[in-house]
DNA sequence: ATCTAAATGAAAACGTTTTTCAATTAGCAA
DNA sequence: TTGCTAATTGAAAAACGTTTTCATTTAGAT
């Protein structure tokens, strides 16, 4: 429960959806971890607590939160689609530990003049843009500098 | 034939691999557009010229061409996976037109200073980046100002 | 021309996502 | 509180996308 639980239900709700049980039990298991999460992963996690839970509600309520644009789908590190709680900013990028797949955001790209200057080049009209840093965190760059002393 | 071939097929050799006519077809697919096509795009196309060539081979060949880096793969428009040839620079993303799928290179994104920050900041070791540019190239922004006109 | 490892196609297996449908439930109204 | 109704759910099946398996074929070296 670290992130923006009640406000995600509250925002729900608002988009006229109902506020049940598993959406929230759901809610709660993105929210509670920085890392991202396939549907399975969120599958996995919220059936340990409640069995009764099936997939397909999962990805029902994926789809809703990602509608509302209460979280977040990353594409690297792997999976073709994961999921992050999205963090209080508006507009940000993750930065992806490709080992144990923490993740971390950022929110300044600074990429206004590479953009305007595209649009300029090529006559696109841009909307958008999906940036995503890949790397080892601290942790995980020591755990293997330890390992390869053992050999 | 616009891009490659030639080279590809080289380097497809150079790598160890033979060069059968399913591979040759397969590159000359990919090579002959500027779109970015998913597999299932790649194995219609292949398919329709050579009706024996299945569709495992499709995915075994883009297996292959991007384990030896000659194509690209994208993820942003929808599809989760599919795949561009490589132009002949190295390091390079990519402008895509969310409405016909054109893809626009660009080789500058100069994000080495906003790498160096995160990368001083957060502790983690950075080894790559995702970047894609979506929107809408001149022709489909001119189609669709038409349409609205017509309204 | 012959040989052999690599490559192929077809079918089956596998994992992920969506659809269908009958049963249940949240949120509202009385 | 109680009942009502549309929204939501779970289970099973269908629909995809991708990979594995295996017998047959073929590229490329001899």
């Amino acid at each position: 429960m670290i992130y923006s639980d009640k406000t995600t239900e509250q925002e729900l709700r608002r988009g006229g959806y109902k506020l049940t049980t598993q959406r929230r039990a759901i809610i709660g298991t993105i929210a509670g971890t920085q890392e991202h999460l396939t549907p399975a992963a969120i599958y996995e996690r919220v059936h340990r607590k409640h069995p009764s839970i099936g997939l397909v509600t999962v990805y029902r309520t994926i789809d809703i939160l990602a509608e509302l644009g209460l979280i977040c789908e990353t594409h690297a590190g792997g999976s073709c689609r994961s999921y992050l709680m999205r963090r209080p900013s508006g507009h940000h990028h993750h930065l992806i530990c490709s080992d144990c797949g923490r993740v971390v955001d950022f929110t300044d790209c600074d990429l206004e003049k590479l953009e305007r200057r595209l649009a300029k080049e090529t006559n696109f009209k841009i909307n958008g843009h999906l940036l995503e840093f890949l790397g080892q965190c601290r942790e995980c760059s020591r755990k293997q500098k330890e390992q390869s002393r053992l050999c």
